[in-house]
DNA sequence: GAAATGCGCGCG
DNA sequence: AAAGCGCGCGCATTTC
C-alpha cells in the first residue's frame, strides 16, 4: 500500500483489522490486514506519512489509540457524519436521481444509525471491543467491507447534494471535534483539588467528618426553619416548602429563585442562601471532587453532537456546568499556564453572516455588537439591545424582550427574516438547517397528530389551544436551531483548526515543566477544554504568546472557512492565566 | 427496589 | 428585567 493514500480506512473483524488505502477519487490503492493488537504501531507508522483516517466511531477506536501513545491529526467519523447526511436537507433540493438515490440509500443503512459507544464506560485499552461486549451498546458496524460501503455512500451522498462544500466542511469539522474530545478526556482539565477544598471551606464551612450538611449548610437551614415556624419543615421538597412558605404569608406558586425573589419577606434571603449552598454542596461538593478528580486531572467525557442543535453534551461530572465560582480550582501545572478565549455574542454574529445583514455585521464591528446596536439607534441602551437581541433569537413574545424586539426588525430586516422565517417553518411541521447543513429534526408523530385533531372541524377549544402552544415551542426551537446550530459549527471549526495550529508547533523539551500525567501530547500546549463558545488551552507559559496568536488566528480562519470574505468580526476575550477563570 | 417523572439550578 | 432556546445532574416523589 503507497505510503501517500489521501484516505485510510479501518474496519475489524474478529481479533484482525484491515487497512485500506484510497485515493483522492476513493480508488482503492492496497489493503493491509493485521493482529488488532498491532495497529497502533501500524496507525502511526501511516500517520507520519500523512493521511486522513475513516472509522466507524471516534469514541470507540481512539481513546485506545491516545493510551497506546498515538495521536492521528485527521479522521472522518462516519457515524456521526451519518447522522448529518441522513437527515440533511440538502439531500432534498433539487430532485436530481442522484441525490435522491444517495439520500436514499443513506437511509436504507440503518446500522449506522447506532448510538455511540461510551467512552467514558469503555476500558481505554480495549481497541475496537467485540459487539454488544459486556451489555454495552454495539455501536456502528465495523466490518472492513461495511465501512467501506458507508465512505462511499456518504462521498456520493456529499457530491450530489446542493452544498458539497459545505456539507464536506460539516463533515470535517464534527470529526475533528470528535478527536478533541478523546483528547481532551485523555489529558484532563488541570483541577487542584486543595483550591477547590479551600473555596469549598470558605463557603460552606468545614467538611463534616462523619458525612452530612456542612456547618454553614445546617446553620442556614436552622435560620429558615425557625423563620418558616417549623423546626421539622423540609426545605428540599418543592411541595412541602411551598406549604410551609404559604403557612408565613409568602403566596409564591413556585420555588423557583427568580420567583422567590420577588417576595418581601425575612425568610427569602436565608432560603435563596440555603439553596445555593446546599446546591454547591450536593452538585460539586466533595463528593464531586472524589469522584471525578484523579491524579490532579478532572476527565470529563465529552459528547459530539449531543444536542440535536450539533452542540456538544457531556456525560458524568456535569462538565458543561462547573459553577463559575469553582473555575478558581482549575490551576495549571507548574510552570505552565492557560489561554482561556471566548468569543463574544457568537451567536448575533453567527446570524448576521448567515443571513448576509450588513446591518447587523456593521452593529458587530468592534468587540461590543450591543453597543453597536445602540449606535445604529435601534434600541437606547446596551441593556435593552441584548434583551431584544435574545428575545428575536429565542422567540420573545412577551415581556420588555417581546416589546424591543420589532424595534431591531425595522433596522436587521434581513437577520430578523431568517430567525423569523425558520419559526414558520417550524410551526408548520418543517425542518431548517444551519448554514453548513445540519438539519433540526422533523415533527415528532404526536406533534402532528396534536396538530391534525385540532384542524378537524369538530376540534374544540382544548385542542386547538394545544395544537398553538405546540407550534410555538416548535418554531421557537426551528427558531433558535437555525443560529445555535451554525454557532456550533463556526466554534467546531475554531477548535479544529486551534488543534491543528497546536499540533504544527515546535516541540516543547521534555525537562520544560511537563505536566504531572498524561499522553504524550499533553506535553506540548495542548486544548483541555471546551464549551460552546469558549476554550482552554494548557502550555508552557513560555508559550503563552505563541498561543495566543494560534487561537487567534484559529478564529479569524474559522471565520472565512464559514462566511468567506463576508465582513463580520469574531472578537476573542482571551486571558493568559494560571487559573481557569474568564477575565 | 428500580425506573420514570418533575422540579430546580448550574452552564452556554 | 423577565422567564423566550439548548443541555446534565441531584433530589424528592411517583409509578411499576
Amino acid at each position: 500500500m503507497s505510503a501517500a493514500a489521501a484516505w485510510t480506512v479501518v474496519g475489524v473483524s474478529g481479533d484482525t483489522a484491515t487497512l485500506v488505502g484510497l485515493d483522492a477519487d476513493g480508488g482503492e490503492r492496497g489493503r493491509d490486514r493485521v493482529p488488532l493488537e498491532t495497529l497502533a504501531q501500524r496507525v502511526a507508522a501511516r500517520e507520519a506519512a500523512g493521511t486522513r483516517w475513516v472509522w466507524s466511531d471516534t469514541a470507540r477506536v481512539y481513546p485506545a489509540l491516545l493510551h497506546a501513545g498515538v495521536r492521528v491529526l485527521r479522521c472522518r467519523d462516519l457515524r456521526l457524519c451519518h447522522a448529518i447526511l441522513r437527515d440533511t436537507a440538502l439531500l432534498d433540493g433539487d430532485g436530481s436521481d442522484a441525490a435522491a438515490a444517495a439520500a436514499a440509500q443513506l437511509r436504507a443503512a440503518a446500522a449506522w444509525d447506532a448510538p455511540a459507544v461510551d467512552p467514558g464506560q469503555a476500558p481505554p485499552v480495549a481497541l475496537f471491543e467485540l459487539d454488544g461486549a459486556a451489555g454495552r451498546p454495539a455501536g456502528p458496524p465495523q466490518e472492513i467491507g461495511e465501512v467501506l460501503a458507508e465512505f462511499a455512500r456518504q462521498r456520493a451522498a456529499v457530491a450530489a447534494s446542493t452544498q458539497p462544500r459545505r456539507l464536506d466542511l460539516l463533515c470535517a469539522v464534527e470529526s475533528a471535534g470528535a478527536l478533541v474530545a478523546a483528547e481532551m478526556t485523555a489529558a484532563g482539565l488541570p483541577w487542584d483539588t486543595a483550591a477547590h477544598d479551600a473555596i469549598l471551606t470558605e463557603v460552606l464551612g468545614a467538611r463534616p467528618a462523619g458525612g452530612g450538611a456542612p456547618r454553614r449548610v445546617a446553620e442556614t437551614a436552622a435560620t429558615v426553619r425557625a423563620l418558616l415556624g417549623d423546626d421539622k419543615a423540609s426545605l428540599d421538597s418543592p411541595p412541602k416548602l411551598l406549604r410551609s412558605l404559604h403557612r408565613v404569608g409568602v403566596p409564591a406558586r413556585t420555588t423557583a429563585k427568580w420567583e422567590l425573589r420577588e417576595y418581601d419577606h425575612p425568610v427569602i434571603a436565608p432560603l435563596l442562601e440555603y439553596k445555593a449552598l446546599m446546591r454547591l454542596f450536593t452538585a460539586n461538593g466533595w463528593a464531586w471532587l472524589a469522584d471525578w478528580v484523579r491524579d490532579g486531572r478532572f476527565r470529563p467525557v465529552y459528547i459530539p453532537a449531543g444536542v440535536v442543535t450539533g452542540r456538544w453534551a457531556s456525560s458524568g461530572g456535569g462538565a458543561l456546568q462547573i459553577p463559575r465560582r469553582l473555575r478558581a480550582a482549575v490551576r495549571a501545572d507548574p510552570g505552565w499556564t492557560f489561554v482561556v478565549a471566548d468569543v463574544a455574542q457568537l451567536e448575533p454574529r453567527v446570524l448576521a453572516a448567515m443571513s448576509g445583514d450588513t446591518a447587523l455585521a456593521a452593529a458587530a464591528r468592534g468587540s461590543d455588537l450591543y453597543s453597536g446596536i445602540v449606535d445604529s439607534g435601534a434600541v437606547a441602551t446596551r441593556a435593552e439591545a441584548k434583551v431584544a437581541m435574545l428575545g428575536a433569537m429565542y422567540g420573545a413574545t412577551t415581556g420588555e424582550s417581546g416589546r424591543l424586539v420589532p424595534r431591531l426588525r425595522r433596522t436587521y430586516r434581513r437577520a430578523m427574516a431568517l430567525v423569523d422565517t425558520a419559526a414558520r417553518e417550524g410551526e408548520r411541521g418543517g425542518v431548517v438547517s444551519t448554514w453548513l447543513g445540519r438539519t433540526s429534526p422533523a415533527a415528532s408523530r404526536g406533534w402532528r397528530e396534536v396538530q391534525s385533531l385540532a384542524s378537524d372541524e369538530n376540534a374544540g377549544v382544548v385542542e386547538r389551544e394545544r395544537a398553538r402552544r405546540a407550534a410555538g415551542d416548535r418554531g421557537r426551537f426551528t427558531r433558535n436551531f437555525v443560529v445555535q446550530g451554525t454557532a456550533a459549527e463556526w466554534a467546531l471549526a475554531w477548535l479544529a483548526e486551534v488543534r491543528l495550529r497546536l499540533a504544527a508547533l515546535a516541540p516543547v523539551p521534555v525537562e520544560d515543566a511537563a505536566p504531572r500525567s498524561g499522553p504524550a501530547f499533553s506535553r506540548t500546549p495542548h486544548l483541555a477544554f471546551f464549551l460552546h463558545d469558549e476554550l482552554i488551552v494548557h502550555t508552557p507559559a513560555a508559550r503563552a504568546d505563541e498561543v495566543d496568536r494560534i487561537v487567534r488566528d484559529a478564529a479569524a480562519a474559522a471565520a472565512s472557512l464559514l462566511f468567506g470574505d463576508f465582513p463580520i468580526d469574531f472578537p476573542l476575550d482571551l486571558h493568559i492565566s494560571p487559573t481557569g477563570e474568564k477575565g
